[in-house]
DNA sequence: CGAAACGTTGATCGTCATCAATGACGGTGG
DNA sequence: CCACCGTCATTGATGACGATCAACGTTTCG
């Protein structure tokens, strides 16, 4: 749920290790809260997770919001903009401190060019979002909430929920009294407890059961 | 609505046209109706749209289908599986008579390494895409039925719709039967008349007049 | 000083009313 | 025969409003 890219981040820290024309290369560090990237605005920049999370959300004109992901360690960002060299598709939050490399627009498309290995991981990467932004449109579109609340419960097991509530809602597109129903009938069928915490206690398989009765 | 990518198609048609490896593409005809690509299945192909228009959707486990794109000339398909190495994300299905370029997935993944513009081409090509099913996938889920097909109307203007009910009703993720009421209660505000031809009576204007009206 | 009592604040829930979307079934018209 | 619509019943999701509860800092009293 809270995607990564490990080899992405593997290789920016060798290209920076390596120390030519690190220069171009910069690490920023951003507080909880702060805007990385906001919607609609001329982008400027390129970055590239090294610790942290943010919240990548699409607000519409009528205020509510939707969440396209959830990015962690060496995820990248504004690479769309950098790609089509358009303004900024979604503004993107810091959900916790977070790091990152900033790198400029041309450097970036400079690095597509003359490093196979870059460009490669982010042929990959997009391939990878596209998918699954696709999946999910098809399967929240198509399944009431429930469904979607269930599969969210799911990917995050017994690890406890890293995100707020209302982040949650954003990310099943409803309002934050329409997700808190659902927990609440949820938890009636006794398969949590005390969500306050993130913790479930229903295993894995009574919650994939319960999805597959959409079926 | 109906994407394509006149660039691609032309680089493909010089990179055809100089004759180099050309054994190694195929052009190739599927009939009105026939599946390209099956949802699932191992991937081999990598197809390049020529002529016609294909369908791109998703089917679920209860039987309901999601379209992702219509896609026309220059439109790449299986790219995502070229990339990843994974089982096809949806079906591909010829809505029309369709012509492609067929190629494998080593000649594909082989391209992206020696020809530089073809790498370019595919990177804003998945860009765009991702943008525009994130964009897609916010403004479904958040705005009402009838804000969706109001939008759907106005990208296809006064040309007529060159798809059937069922697709499209596919393609707003409701049952026929649900586009159908959408339709002719638009159809009582005196936007349009004989929808079956797919004219529309109505000025863009105010089909935009009642989108924005959501806000 | 320390513990109990208090008040404030924000999150959550019960309830009722409403709107959006769906399913079913039968009718109508090409 | 098939595509479409009228109607009615039902489910899913939302909005509003007030009640409740937990957290937390502050006040009060022994």
């Amino acid at each position: 749920m809270i995607k990564s890219n490990q080899p992405l981040l593997t290789y920016l820290q060798q290209r920076v290790a390596s120390g030519q024309r690190k220069e171009f290369i910069q690490h920023r560090r951003f507080a909880k809260g702060q805007h990385l990237i906001e919607q609609g605005d001329q982008p400027q920049q390129v970055y590239i997770l090294t610790r942290g999370v943010v919240k990548c959300f699409i607000t519409e004109e009528n205020g509510r919001s939707y969440v396209l992901e959830f990015l962690g360690e060496g995820e990248i960002l504004g690479e769309l903009e950098g790609l089509l060299e358009s303004t900024n598709l979604s503004t993107i939050e810091a959900l916790t401190e977070v790091e990152a490399y900033q790198i400029s627009q041309g450097f970036f498309r400079n690095e597509l060019v003359v490093e196979p290995a870059f460009n490669q991981l982010l042929l990959q990467e997009l391939a990878l979002r596209l998918s699954r932004t696709a999946r999910r449109a098809s399967y929240q579109q198509i399944f009431p909430l429930e469904y979607a609340v269930l599969n969210v419960l799911y990917l995050f097991g017994e690890s406890g929920l890293p995100i707020s509530k209302q982040d949650l809602a954003d990310y099943v597109a409803v309002p934050l009294r329409s997700l808190n129903r659902v927990l609440t009938s949820l938890a009636a069928q006794n398969l949590f407890t005390t969500f306050t915490t993130g913790q479930l206690i229903a295993s894995p398989e009574k919650l994939l059961q319960l999805m597959q009765s959409y079926y």
